[in-house]
DNA sequence: GTGCATCCTCAGGTAACATGAGGATCAAGC
DNA sequence: GCTTGATCCTCATGTTACCTGAGGATGCAC
């Protein structure tokens, strides 16, 4: 069950073939093994790294970030309080994130109804979206 | 008033020096004059034109959407109708987006308690932390 | 006339992979 | 043994929306 191939590896971790290389290009793996015939070989361990890669890249952090929560990680003991920052850092960046996308979509939904209004039945003389979208004003 | 350098051009819209000369090149402005010394002139419509771009994307159009939305609004007679569909379906985006990031945000947020719980005065080997990053699941 | 700011045109970098070229190898079926 | 299709290899380039820098010309103030 041991010696998996890269496309039974990228099976087992929810990666593609291409980002399974790509993960190792940026230096994420441990060495990877290669056979005679100059084909990578994967272990267990390997995909429970690419596991590990899958689900941070997934929780929306950077390769950087990864690079350091690894180095946490791999560490004799690990660093939990730096891991646990980082997670509250990305806490925060995501709540901008959010406020952002609602003040998007209000300016969108005015936007909209400035159409809906005018334009119930058709195109409208009276429809002033395409002016709206060209406004200074930010939202 | 009207003849301004790309500079002016770019306080006046919002946009770096940079971003005016990409959005030329990708063609989202009418043709840019040009002074006899080589040098770009601006006037009006082409602020309003930039700003217009620029207020798209911060609205997260791309630039493919931008450029669909100018062609209806250069339009003889802009269809409003479809700048409506197009904003629509930016909002569907916009909250598909959001729901993602409340998932990713409970996810950190009982990850940052794992610690929180068990490493309350330092770090603590019964911190599970970087064994939950690496948890297959993905609630 | 001496700087410094602004402008010009390429060219290459960024993030995180995806895609394709061109070629080797493997496993299955006949 | 041979053909066929799937999988693998490396290397190069594409994607998005710009940013940065090289190398050089120009404009404006003192």
């Amino acid at each position: 069950m041991a010696d998996m191939s890269i496309g039974q590896a990228a099976e087992r971790s929810g990666c593609t073939v291409a980002t399974v290389r790509h993960y190792e290009d940026e230096g994420l793996l441990k060495a990877i093994g290669r056979a005679s015939n100059g084909r990578r070989v994967y272990g267990w361990p390997d995909i429970h790294r690419l596991r590990f890669v899958r689900r941070c890249r997934d929780l929306g952090f950077s390769i950087g970030d990864v690079r350091t929560l690894l180095g946490a990680a791999d560490a004799p003991s690990p660093d939990c309080l730096a891991v646990r920052d980082m997670a509250v850092a990305h806490i925060d960046r995501l709540r901008l994130m959010r406020a952002e996308i609602d003040t998007l979509e209000r300016s969108l939904l005015s936007l909209a109804n400035t159409c809906n209004e005018a334009c119930a039945t058709g195109r409208s003389p009276a429809c002033t979206i395409v002016e709206d979208l060209g406004a200074t004003a930010s939202g």
